[in-house]
DNA sequence: GGCACCCTCCCCATTTTTGGGGAGGGTGTT
DNA sequence: AACACCCTCCCCAAAAATGGGGAGGGTGCC
């Protein structure tokens, strides 16, 4: 069993496209005896890719109907730290219903584990292992399981990543020291005059920060460019 | 070998306090026979928390002198994914040598290994693997041990945030659609008439919108608004 | 020593945002 | 059916942000 996943752990570093590590990503949900198997990745330009087991004519409807802005499993992932299983989710609102009875009708089963992966400037990634066991039976799956998954999680987003060339194109507009306390300060909420003044620093120097903050980030306004700073990680707030 | 991993990592799920944390880490690195180890995690609110086998004084020192800015494995893990190696960042600039001179002399050894790890809203931690081996040694033992470091830096990582009670600060306020939708524009830097435009509404009912999003979040003004439902992951940009 | 980049300060007119009010119809939950 | 919440529209005056210019001193890197 540990000798199978190691192997896979090893073709699975050498595969060369993303078609390749789609091939893997089937090999490796028969290992684990799953249903599906779902890597989703968001980077921080908005580029997405994804290499999973899900149909074709679900995913087009998915991508198609925006379905990630109300997909709890999304939702969730991104809101919280390590493993989220499905069963802790909200699922009863309305639209979330209507969307998990479509989903199950395409063919996506009810017990799932998503560990949510983040890298720098925002980029974002879910790793879904999806099957349809009892309750009992799936408790003692995920227990069994977390540490193996974890690992080619890890595993299939560096590789993902590698082949992206996301790993290489790390350029990260840096923001200088007063620029970031600049749009902290908004951030939290404060005018240009209170920013200004707990900076210790003129109103109008401030705008320059500002100014010059956006400029770096492609902002069109100071709400812009708070926000691609915080969704960045450029800032904490 | 394994059996002992297994075994420490029983432990660790079960420390109750971040001083019980702390002893674990020194645990783990005498489990790993490196010189240090070293968990530094900085959550949303600029709160941090670290578990470390560096001395007091060199702790004190980092802090005190905001080393953390120059700092090359701070700067080199925030901006990548994965496994860092010291030996691949830039050492070369003076204020970084002098800072690394200084290290050094504090006990910190010269081959390190740093994983940096990220939550929602901006959390991130690093786990260092730091010792002082050979080139030759230190190769065979990051290969060997990256899986393992992978798994005990996830799990330290989940432990300290439980234990910071970080997981359940969530409280999550939730927005309408249309408030999301209003906010999300504005994120993506489009002015009140813009957004109001490409949303289909009247821009007098956009700033209902954002009226309401901005009590709900407590927020002062839009550009804080934004900030934090970014922050909290309530829109995605 | 020169270059690049950061920090700091200032002005003006125009555009945008904000604060706080009111009002009607729709939908989902209990 | 009642209640809560959501969606949509509108007015006015005051406050804040924006665009784009210029200028000097400091620090670190090649």
């Amino acid at each position: 069993m540990a000798r199978k996943l190691d192997h896979l752990i090893d073709t699975l570093q050498q595969a060369e496209t993303l078609e390749a590590l789609q091939a893997r990503i089937i090999a490796l949900r028969d290992f684990f005896e799953v249903e599906h198997l779902v890597y989703h990745s968001v980077n921080a330009a908005g580029g997405q890719y994804a290499a999973l087991t899900y149909s074709d004519d679900w995913v087009q409807r998915y991508i198609h109907s925006n379905y990630d802005r109300i997909d709890p499993v999304v939702q969730g992932a991104y809101s919280r730290f390590g493993f989220v299983d499905w069963k802790t989710l909200d699922w009863t609102s309305k639209s979330v219903r209507a969307f998990r009875e479509e989903s199950a009708a395409a063919g996506v089963a009810t017990q799932g584990l998503t560990l949510p992966m983040r890298g720098p400037t925002g980029q974002f990634a879910i790793f879904t292992v999806n099957t349809c066991t009892s309750d009992a039976e799936w408790s003692r799956f995920a227990d069994r399981s977390k540490q193996d998954i974890l690992l080619v999680a890890s595993l299939v987003n560096e590789k993902a990543l590698e082949l992206e060339g996301a790993i290489e194109a790390a350029p990260m507009q840096s923001l200088s020291p007063r620029e970031k306390d600049s749009l902290t300060m908004l951030a939290l909420g404060l005018n240009r005059s209170a920013s200004a003044e707990k900076l210790g620093i003129s109103e109008h120097t401030l705008r320059v920060y500002i100014e010059s903050a956006r400029f770096k980030l492609a902002a069109n306004n100071t709400t812009h460019a708070v926000a691609r700073a915080v969704a960045l990680g450029l800032i904490l707030i």
